[in-house]
DNA sequence: GTGAAAGCGCTAACAG
DNA sequence: CTGTTAGCGCTTTCAC
């Protein structure tokens, strides 16, 4: 009887700790099917290179024995993990739900799965649970973030990265229409015969405010409109009611605000005041969140494509994890566009229609 | 010159595929130290097991080389991998969100990370994420699940795992107290006047539903209620305003819906079929979500305490698996409240007051 | 208390 | 195309 070269001692049968059965491993499978291990390895992680028949014995027998290949070993000599993160600046914001369902879809659809990484509003907090994740996972994407440019290129060295709604110089991005989106705006409000209104910031770390602003003050002109700036204001209803005291400022009797929460308070604050919208104030937000269409009235509102912007984001990231270059191009920009509510009419009158 | 042992060779300076720096491990720590690998590794893993002065010094050694014990080569003969998952149903369910707050954070505190399964409403989707996810996470917290009984129990046996919201047979579970939050929403409604109330349904496949509706009819009788349903209906705005159509079946001027999305569709709908709420229609819905305060009437609802669920179910899975007893005691189940706002009045006439 | 050695399960050269 | 052989980085007996 041949001595066979380094046999592998039967596995003793004691199960793994906390009583679970241990699963098959690639060593089971290659006995069960007569060939060596790294044929069955072969078969699983590159197909092709191995014979048709072999390949098909042996996923039969994996199949009988209920193999699965361990991720976590698949994932300590060749750094693949099958997940990626993804960063929000905060879970409970519903603006993110819809952008983590396109990213969860896409993830999903090419056999990742998604580490979720909320930074609860804060910098160190986000920085921390990051840092936990980033040797876990393959790639992250950065859905919004508190923290400072320079550390996202810190950790851009560390994991490919693509960054939504932030322009973070050399990481590829995508964005959405923010210019056309507040052309849209503002050009419905001149329409309706306004001739000034206020923009009501967000945080002023909020790379999407600095943009929105900019881009109202630049089409403003060409369309009769003067402008006038209040904030930075919390992005959250009570950041709205909050802003609606300082609206007296200007007077104006339009206001474009950062996003939804920021609308929706305000409107609710002005309420309280005893301005009626849209009569006395036209307010329009951004994002189209849940929400901006429960409130009385209706929210008109600048959307963006949240879903698709998490799909995009994870499909790019997916191509640089496969082999594409690493930071490449423009940033992607997604179309935006005015969903007309009841909250918008001609100053002093109110508007017949959608409410 | 002495041969040193198996010595490993010298790291080639080849960096890791993908161009980015490969991290410093046990051994170069154990190098720069003078100590053994084992040592350095019991140093992070078990203190305790080596000298305070060894352990001091190779602590500095591993920061100044900025070491980090890397979870995935942990992972593999341990099976500690630090990441935990969050399974929810509908990621865009608002009812989530706080959720999601609660269980991240209180991962966070603990130095894991969360792995968020998203069913889409889909049993299949459901099974097969986490299917995926199974093998890298040390456990699991089902916050809401489309899976049945069964193949919930099949996955436990694979992993740690504590139930939210939903009591399956032998699974330690973490819920709310439903039967006190009914009491409290039909004692408020019989107590302003109302002699009948409809209770409109969620999903058959909800846990949570089959119990709300038997609080209620158990609990009416002694109130003086007379007590109808109808339903399922999806626990959406749209199945809300679906709900609205049917309501005219039993004509009681109250209801209480399945959730607060219902709710405020019930709401809608009823008002657009020129029902003034609360004057004509009372309604009452379940979980505070965002959003029922920004309704017209503000909706009265019972409130469950999201966050404290999240936290909870985690702090459960991890005791379980720091060694507790895989599947101990009784459900926890937290406190309901009820929260009143404009939706509900006497029959008939309004109520004073919240608005 | 510390060192040596044998893996965890899989992949990746390198030979045939 | 398939088998053999080293590891990936860390943990864990087992000796000393």
């Amino acid at each position: 009887m041949p001595p066979e070269s380094a046999p592998r001692p039967e596995p003793s049968p004691t199960p793994a700790p906390g009583g679970r059965p241990r699963p098959p491993t690639i060593y089971d499978v290659a006995r069960a099917a007569g060939v060596a291990p790294s044929t069955v390895s072969r078969t699983f992680s590159r197909p092709g290179r191995v014979s048709a028949g072999t390949a098909e014995r042996i996923r039969a027998v994996a199949a009988e024995l209920g193999y699965r290949t361990n991720p976590l070993a698949r994932a300590l000599p060749t750094g693949r993990t099958s997940v990626i993160a993804l960063v929000v600046s905060d879970i409970t914001n519903p603006f993110y739900a819809e952008i983590i369902r396109g990213a969860q879809s896409a993830v999903n659809e090419a056999g990742y799965v998604v580490l979720l990484v909320d930074a609860q509003e804060s910098d160190r907090l986000e920085r921390e649970a990051l840092e936990r994740a980033l040797p876990v996972v393959e790639g992250v994407v950065l859905a919004g973030s508190r923290m400072s440019d320079s550390a996202i290129r810190m950790t851009a060295k560390q994991r490919p990265m693509v960054v939504l709604n932030r322009d973070v110089a050399d990481l590829p991005s995508v964005l959405t229409d923010n210019v056309h989106g507040m052309r849209l705006a503002a050009g419905h409000l001149a329409g309706l015969g306004h001739r000034s209104v206020t923009y009501v910031a967000g945080p002023e770390a909020s790379w999407a405010d600095g943009t929105r602003w900019r881009a109202l003050r630049d089409t403003a002109g060409g369309l009769g409109l003067r402008v006038h700036r209040i904030g930075p204001y919390p992005p959250t209803v009570a950041g709205g009611t909050a802003a609606a005291r300082d609206l007296g400022r200007y007077g104006d009797p339009a206001v474009i605000a950062y996003n939804d929460q920021l609308a929706i308070g305000l409107m609710r604050g002005a309420q309280a005041a005893g301005l009626r919208v849209p009569q006395d104030l036209s307010v329009v937000g951004f994002d189209n969140v849940f929400g901006a269409e429960l409130v009385t009235p209706g929210l008109t509102t600048v959307a963006a494509p949240l879903r698709a912007q998490g799909r995009t984001a994870v499909r790019n990231l997916l191509a640089m994890l496969a082999g594409a270059r690493p930071y490449g191009g423009p940033p992607a920009v997604l179309p935006s566009r005015l969903v007309l509510r009841g909250s918008t009419a001609r100053p002093g009158r109110p508007r017949p229609g959608t409410g």
